[in-house]
Parts: structure tokens; C-alpha cells; sequence
DNA sequence: TTGACATATCGATGGATATCAATATATACT
DNA sequence: AGTATATATTGATATCCATCGATATGTCAA
């Protein structure tokens, strides 16, 4: 059931919308997402198509939603979706047909 | 189920997430949305807080997403949201726990 | 036709953002 | 120590975007 929101709950859930308006940082996510376990962030750069700079800006604004999650294991970070954070987002929306 | 986008994919779900991203187009979709009626346009100046044109201009933007459809009667515009569109962007991402 | 009102469009402006090259930082290996 | 690799940060730039005043468009009523 969807709800008309104050301002300060729009903001909030606003910026989560926005680190998926961008269809690089949806990419990432949807990949880190569709596997169940971690996902080393040295594949991106290559699966993605963008400067090393650029695929770790979009990570830190993923990370800082909370979508995902980044663990650095010596050299590597692993990432993980943090599936608590789309489930917030995605209750604000019309409930979608039943399966 | 969440599954990796293709390029194209990511930049058509990525205009309905950015149609999210701001606060005021989230407050004014779920202004929509949370009838299940029609909602005049001539109310939304008021309840959000902007001016005329900035409130149109977030109402465009909506339309042109596809979220809301708005309908003009005589004088007024009356708006009703498009569930299928945010069911669409929400089964991208995980699915939320079964109730 | 004139006036009042609802909505859309235009134009300008300040601020946010995506991108990459260069550089920094951290880790691992020899 | 020295080299190589992974990731983050910095700095610069071009583009996009939110906002509002002014104006246009469309509708209704008198």
C-alpha cells in the first residue's frame, strides 16, 4: 500500500531512487545483486565499460545508499547487495501484481 | 529474481528511477498514487510547496516516465498512477521478503 | 469580449553530476 | 627496498537539472 510521503521521508528514500537513476550504477547493481555471494569489484571495470575512476565513483555512491556493501580483503574489495534497502524502497511503490 | 541488465536495459529502467530521485517527484507520485482515484493537479502547489511551473515541470517529467498519466477535464488536470511501470522497475531489484 | 483561473512553456541561473587523466594509498610479491 | 596491482581521491570540464519569474495557452463564466 503506497502512502503520500513528508518531505524528510522523500529525501531520505530519494537519494536510494537516485543511486539507481544511473543506468551504470544500475548495471553495477543488478550484477552484484544477481549473485548470492560477493562480487569482486576487479571485474567491473571490464564488465562495465568505464574508466577505473569512474566504476569507483559509482561504487562509493552505491555504498553510501546502502544498497551495497564493500569488504576489502587484501587487495580486493568484495561487494554485496544489501537487499534490507531495496525492500524499503520498493514498498513505498504500488505493490506489484500478486504473483 | 535479480539478473544483470544489458546497456539498453539500464538506460530505459534508469529514467523511472530518476523519475524517483527527488524529493518533490516522490512526494508527488505517492501523493498519486496513494489513491486509487484520480488527483487533481490544482491541489499539488499547495501540498507540496513549490511554484506552479517547478510543480509542472516534476509533473512532466513523471508523465514522460510513465509512472502517472494525467487527464485534462475542462480546466483541471487530473492525475492516476500506472502501477505497472513500478512493477516493472521493482522486480529489477530483490525480491522483498514474502509476507 | 473581457476577466479569472489552471496548466504549460520559455529563459535564466545556480548547483549537482558523470567522466577521465593524474595521482595517492594500500597490499602483495620478490 | 622495489615493483606490480587494486582501489580511492583529486582536479578539471562539460553537461544535466531544479528552481522561479514571466509569459503563453486553454477553459469557463459573466
Amino acid at each position: 500500500m503506497t502512502r503520500a510521503l513528508t518531505h524528510v521521508e522523500a529525501v531520505r528514500s530519494a537519494r536510494v531512487f537516485a543511486a539507481l537513476s544511473d543506468p551504470i550504477r544500475l548495471r553495477l547493481y543488478t550484477l552484484i545483486a544477481a549473485s548470492d555471494d560477493e562480487v569482486c569489484a576487479c571485474s567491473f571495470v571490464a564488465a562495465i565499460g568505464r574508466s577505473q575512476p569512474t566504476v569507483s565513483h559509482h561504487l562509493k555512491i552505491l555504498r553510501d545508499s546502502g544498497l551495497v556493501t564493500g569488504t576489502k580483503r587484501g587487495t580486493w574489495v568484495w561487494y554485496r547487495a544489501n537487499p534490507d534497502i531495496a525492500t524499503e524502497v520498493t514498498q513505498l511503490l504500488p505493490a506489484r501484481i500478486s504473483a
